[in-house]
DNA sequence: CCTATGACGGATG
DNA sequence: GCATCCGCCATAG
């Protein structure tokens, strides 16, 4: 088994799933809200990390953003992240989501923690 | 152990 | 808005 897939397997990395699996379709979330959301208010990179290494197809991972609404990804898989978005009602004020509309409130932890998948 | 690199975030000028 | 710097977590060499 690779190590990759091991850490993704961590309390950690389960809580982050979860969170970003809550998000509906035509709302987004922030790297760090979904950190603090749940219970690691620090690790936003972290956050990020998983998006980048779980299977594309098993998460919502466009509708993860760099806080302020901005696309991190670079060149085609940017567009991609955009294109997604767009797919499903998200508008873009210039190269930014507008957050005051389309910003999903996350709830905390103890709400997830415990709901089926 | 140290450095470099990221799908980051915040503060500062 | 832009440029810099620094803090933060995780991984690779």
């Amino acid at each position: 088994m690779l190590y990759a897939a091991m850490r993704a397997d961590e309390p950690r990395d389960i809580a982050f799933r979860r969170i970003v699996l809550s998000i509906p379709p035509g709302k987004v979330s922030t790297y760090g809200h979904v950190a603090a959301a749940a219970g690691y208010p620090r690790f936003h990179r972290a956050v990020a990390r998983l998006l980048r290494i779980d299977p594309p197809d098993q998460l919502p991972w466009h509708r993860v953003l760099g806080a302020g609404g901005e696309i991190k990804l670079r060149g085609a898989a940017a567009k991609e992240q955009r294109a997604r978005l767009k797919l499903e009602g998200v508008r873009f004020r210039g190269e930014r989501v507008d957050m005051e509309r389309y910003e999903h409130a996350l709830k905390p932890w103890e709400v997830y923690k415990d709901l089926p998948m």
